[in-house]
DNA sequence: CGGGCCTCCTGAATGC
DNA sequence: TGCATTCAGGAGGCCC
């Protein structure tokens, strides 16, 4: 499932292989792919067509690039998402639901890949934001922990204002950007927090040490991710070396804490499912199980 | 309006 | 063996 992680290595591959480059044919093969975009299909690709892409950018789980024409192609991997750079000759993936080739000699392409369809592409005005541009779909996302402009403070206080569990919060896009469900209860194994502790009983201190491991969980999971990747190939690969190794409760449901042995525990939460351990993560006395 | 639940979707895994 | 059910989840939308 791509989180800020995954996304930040497709961004970084794709800024590698297309800034600068020219897009060319344009062709939609799933409606789905493009059901955001306001304008439908064909209106999608003609914006796209023979427009320069200035730059790749990311805010959370969103990526888009930059187009000179002031617009931006906005991208969400959803669930099963992939953007991936491939010669036109190579045979379509299974689920290719749309590509782009890339200038006049149309050697490169990238392409849209997505099983479940939960991921998008929009083409959107770019609007200023606070000193940056951002597509105005986009604009409601939250800056992402591992941006300089972060405001750890203004994210205590909206969290001490709020009134649900920090899990959720750590999880509403709109407050900070990027955390999904594994990274989410991964940084709260590491900082000892359970999901279902009221945002109002923590202090300071408590979403600083929180942030601090949500950073440290993001840049371990980049730093495995942005090694296993080859040149010509932008991927998204929830599977991949990071997730065998650096999981401490994701999916390891009755396997051992790495802390303290006590077997992990699997508890439903929002319809999907959570993971901690018992031991580690207590519930101060008086708050509910997420 | 804030908060939280429902829904979209496919395929692997599981159950009978 | 085969058909039906369950599960995975990002985030927009909708309801209270």
């Amino acid at each position: 499932m791509p989180e800020l992680p995954e996304v930040e290595v497709v961004r970084h591959g794709l800024d590698q292989w297309v800034t600068g480059r020219t897009i060319g044919v344009v062709s939609v093969l799933h409606q789905r792919a493009v059901r955001r975009h306001a304008g439908g299909q064909a209106d999608f690709c003609a914006r796209l067509s023979d427009r320069r892409v200035a730059g790749v950018f990311r805010r959370g789980k969103y990526l888009w690039l930059a187009l000179d024409s002031g617009e931006a192609l906005l991208a969400h991997l959803g669930m099963s998402g992939q953007l991936l750079v491939q010669r036109p000759q190579q045979s379509p993936e299974r689920h290719l639901r749309a590509l782009l080739r890339l200038d006049a000699s149309a050697e490169t392409e990238v392409r849209f890949v997505d099983q479940r369809t939960f991921g998008h592409l929009l083409v959107d005005p770019l609007v200023a934001d606070g000193g940056t541009w951002v597509p105005s779909t986009a604009r409601h996302i939250a800056r992402d922990p591992l941006e300089p402009e972060f405001d750890e403070d203004a994210v205590a206080a909206a969290l001490a204002r709020r009134r649900s569990d920090i899990k959720r919060a750590l999880l509403d896009q709109s407050l900070i950007s990027g955390i999904g469900n594994i990274y989410a209860d991964e940084a709260l194994w590491r900082v000892r927090l359970h999901g279902g502790q009221h945002t109002g009983s923590l202090c300071r201190s408590d979403v600083a040490d929180l942030m601090v491991e949500v950073r440290a969980v993001m840049r371990d999971a980049l730093a495995a991710g942005g090694t296993s990747f080859d040149e010509l190939y932008v991927n998204v690969n929830g599977e991949s070396g990071y997730f065998e190794r650096g999981l401490n409760v994701y999916g390891r449901e009755g396997l051992p804490c790495a802390r303290c042995a006590t077997p992990i525990r699997r508890s439903a939460f929002m319809n999907r499912s959570s993971y901690d351990c018992p031991r580690c993560q207590p519930l101060p006395d008086g708050a509910k199980p997420a």
